[in-house]
DNA sequence: TATTGTTATACTCTATAACTATA
DNA sequence: TATAGTTATAGAGTATAACAATA
């Protein structure tokens, strides 16, 4: 366990700069630990699994995905999204196509029934938690400024 | 499709009031989205399941705490705790002890090799993303002082 | 009676390894 | 040879229902 001592120390001696970034990620982590807990009463209520609802996110109405591609969104084993799709599929929400380029590769699309299920589903997640609502709107609009710095690069 | 469009358009009409905190989530939403993906490796690094990364992160080193309390934090059903003490237990990272208060119930504490592994942890997944890192010092000090506020409440 | 935790069960999630079919 | 996807397999995560011990 020496080693992992060392780890430790290591990385505390490589990174002491970026306090700032470091208590901002730390911050957003707890946040998202304490909200993590919405996703399956979301999901149970649609009959789906939290994964499912991931690879339903994933899919946009209109934008057909090779499953390769949803794999590495999902950093996981290509096996499994076999699965995930088997088992969507099978349910009638999304259906596996032959890309006309690749004919190794399967493009995902949504059914119609898919479709209305992810929005229904997008609505759910759509409503922010009352933390965030009691927030004042100029710490609102200055969070939304940011946020949005922080996904566009 | 059309019923896809409308039922957007419905969770637009509905949902009007508090843009900007709902601009804020999907924000949020799609920023911890981007960045799920880092934990599995970390957990795999360590030998460790995502979930039981979980339980460990939530087991802080000298405050017990009882597997019921758990079982609330990760918004899953008690029999799945079980489960997931079991395994850690077995590795000799987790130890289950009668409350003397009451006796139904088992406290959760870190052996000493549990509380360095979740060092371990812990200091992994302080790295912030780049995105976070390379905003401004002045957007990062004000997003730790939003998110503070927003944790507080 | 109600609550804490366990067990049995069934299903989903997940990775690994071996495979097929394309490229 | 390399890549996309599947299958088989094994183990982990998860919920439900029935149960024992305790309150």
């Amino acid at each position: 366990m020496t080693s992992t001592i060392d780890e430790v120390n290591y990385t505390v001696r490589v990174k002491p700069s970026n306090p700032d970034a470091c208590a901002a990620w730390q911050l957003l982590v707890r946040f998202f630990f304490t909200h993590r807990a919405t996703l399956p009463p979301i999901a149970a209520e649609l009959e789906l699994s939290p994964a499912q609802c991931h690879v339903l996110h994933l899919i946009e109405p209109g934008r057909p995905i090779p499953m390769r591609e949803l794999a590495e969104t999902l950093a996981c084993d290509a096996s499994n999204v076999t699965g995930l799709v088997d088992r969507l599929e099978s349910r009638g929400l999304v259906h596996r196509r032959p890309s006309p380029e690749d004919r190794r590769v399967r493009v995902l699309g949504l059914t119609p029934t898919g479709s209305r299920l992810r929005a229904t589903l997008v609505a759910r997640m759509a409503a922010p938690p009352q933390t965030l609502a009691r927030l004042s709107v100029e710490d609102q609009r200055t969070l939304v400024r940011i946020l949005r710095r922080l996904l566009e690069s």
